[in-house]
DNA sequence: GTCTATATAATGATAGAC
DNA sequence: GTCTATCATTATATAGAC
């Protein structure tokens, strides 16, 4: 494990930026409080200064990513200007490319030892709702293309399981890229619809 | 956690046993040997006389699933008797099934604590041999379908993606299971070379 | 808000009897 | 092979000075 400190940031936000790295190179029960703090350059109970428990840095790392991702594809779904299939389109890049660009942030949410820790209600809705955007523009689709509804759901579950697979995928593939990634896997989708 | 003991199997295969439930519900740092001891019904220091280290536990645990995927794709891949699209389709309903059904130890290898062991040479070069043996099914299958066997890599990349997505699914989904996912990944698989 | 010093508990692992 | 007893280390967290 690295110990050099980050640079950027100060305080809370050193710490968070540390405990990040960290959980994602050696998972939550495996990084210690030593670890972050030596990370952040600051003294171990410097951080609770900051958190009352450990678990309250993992919240705080968790809370994170959710908004953009939310944010964005509740505008894409809702842009009339667009065809079904092309909102569609963009989500699968969307989403592609945040997972696969920064830290892989989503992974976290997978984790054992992260989700013993009980805090996987939020997670668990921020799935559920991009289940559901994913439902409604496959749904669109078909329409589009003429094909039944009733096959949007089976089409759905495809789209999403394939959308996670970006996740695992740069865990062993560490130089895959959204650039190279998001138009492959958005025409593959766009063929499953039309 | 449940410290219940696990009922069947002796010795070494019941601490095996225990330890692969507990790893996948904690992670591999958040499972304290004394975790093991108790879910195997053993005491703790009894876990030493068949393992010299806790490291080693999860070798063995991680060397469970290896040869019935690795065996059965290779199988597949060479009968001769069917065409490379019927061989793709079969290979993918069988390492969907085989990632649905059963414990969810394809994940172990994903997780940053059980990787910072350093003990995935062996689970990286399986990555790269379902890799190839996917290449080889889709170039097939794209020449039976008189399409330019150069878009084998792209699309080898999204069926290996989206198969290893499963994998993530069922954490989120614990009710999924492989009877109902396999044929829909299968159709959509072929659906993209055709 | 950071530090040093420390409390308290849990951890992986060993020794030696049976 | 399992046990009891225990060691040495490391973990999270607190107390109190600056």
């Amino acid at each position: 494990m690295s110990t050099e400190p980050v640079r950027r940031g100060t305080g809370r936000a050193r710490i968070i930026e540390a405990a990040t790295e960290l959980f994602l190179s050696q998972g939550y029960a495996g990084t210690t409080t030593r670890d972050i703090a030596a990370r952040a350059g600051i003294r171990q109970p410097s951080l609770y200064a900051h958190f009352k428990v450990k678990a309250d840095i993992l919240l705080e790392v968790l809370a994170q990513p959710i908004r953009a991702s939310v944010e964005t594809s509740a505008a894409l779904i809702e842009d009339a200007g667009l065809s079904a299939v092309e909102r569609l389109g963009r989500l699968v890049e969307f989403d592609v490319k945040l997972l696969c660009d920064g830290p892989n942030l989503a992974h976290l949410g997978y984790l054992p030892d992260v989700r013993a820790e009980q805090i996987d209600a939020e997670l668990d809705a921020q799935h559920r709702d991009l289940r559901r955007a994913y439902e409604v523009l496959v749904e669109g689709a078909l329409k589009e293309a003429g094909r039944p509804v009733e096959d949007a759901r089976g089409i759905s579950d495809v789209v999403l399981t394939l959308v996670e697979g970006v996740i695992l995928r740069r865990i062993v593939d560490p130089g895959v890229t959204g650039e190279q990634l998001a138009p492959l896997l958005r025409d593959a989708v766009l063929t499953l619809v039309r």
